[in-house]
DNA sequence: GCAAGTGTATTAACACTCTTAATACGGTTA
DNA sequence: TAACCGTATTAAGAGTGTTAATACACTTGC
């Protein structure tokens, strides 16, 4: 579910903190399911478990996951969340244009792009989508 | 010439890094032109001189910088520089594309703000460039 | 030649962060 | 009650970033 790299330099537990981020956006890991436990998740990865529950601790500081004591840690609505990653990404696509025109990139070239990687992503999954 | 910013976790050597290949990438420091000297710079800073050495030993092993001992350190040819960044640059768009699928952002969307956003560079510029 | 400026190298010390380890406690479930 | 959950605490270690103090070789201008 999750995979350390340890060419990553950033520290384990913000590692896990995206993998398990990203698998709530793709939708991997559906609203309420339960994560694996802190314990269970350190073995798996054979880490400490206080570093998964630091990672935990974070998410939930986040509004990503939620907890029940005793039970375990869930997967929190995560409209926000999208919500939430879809602004931070258009700000970033604003940036990665600027910098693609002081770089001397050609606006065609990047409309290419996207129609390419939009016409595939149409053909593979066949148009659907809310 | 070069402002740090104590709330970006990244370590001082690697933000001086960043800014000094910012400048010269936008060419606000020339081919040849020189550096501030390790002193002078570390002084600006208000850091240890070690911490500039670390960050211009580093630019030069990238190529973005070369030095003569007893003169100082200067902007390498940048043409390379620039290559290398496109080349990262694109992948990086690639990549905020595919997200931007997968967040249901539409292709109409990225379009119109890689147009909004050139025709205004073209505006500011008056539609010069290489 | 000398002084003042360059880059470079080395060594020690300190601080901070990440991670581990060992425990302990309270809640839930079968 | 036993075996799971999350949570909390404390101590120790390792690694990295940064500073500090120094020293050396080179260049430039007086």
């Amino acid at each position: 579910m999750v995979i350390l790299d340890y060419k990553d330099r950033r520290p384990i537990y913000e590692q896990v903190i995206s993998k398990l981020e990203e698998l709530m956006l793709l939708g991997v890991l559906a609203e309420n399911e339960p994560l694996p436990s802190v314990r269970s998740l350190a073995t798996d990865l054979a880490i400490n478990p206080n570093t998964i529950q630091r990672a935990y601790a974070e998410l939930e500081r986040r509004g990503y996951i939620y907890t029940v004591k005793g039970k375990g840690s869930f997967v929190a609505a995560n409209s926000t969340m999208k919500e939430n990653r879809k602004k931070e990404l258009l700000i970033q696509i604003s940036e990665v244009i600027d910098e693609a025109i002081r770089l001397g990139i050609s606006g065609d070239e990047i409309q290419k792009m996207v129609e390419i990687q939009y016409g595939a992503a149409e053909k593979r999954d066949g148009g659907e989508e809310t």
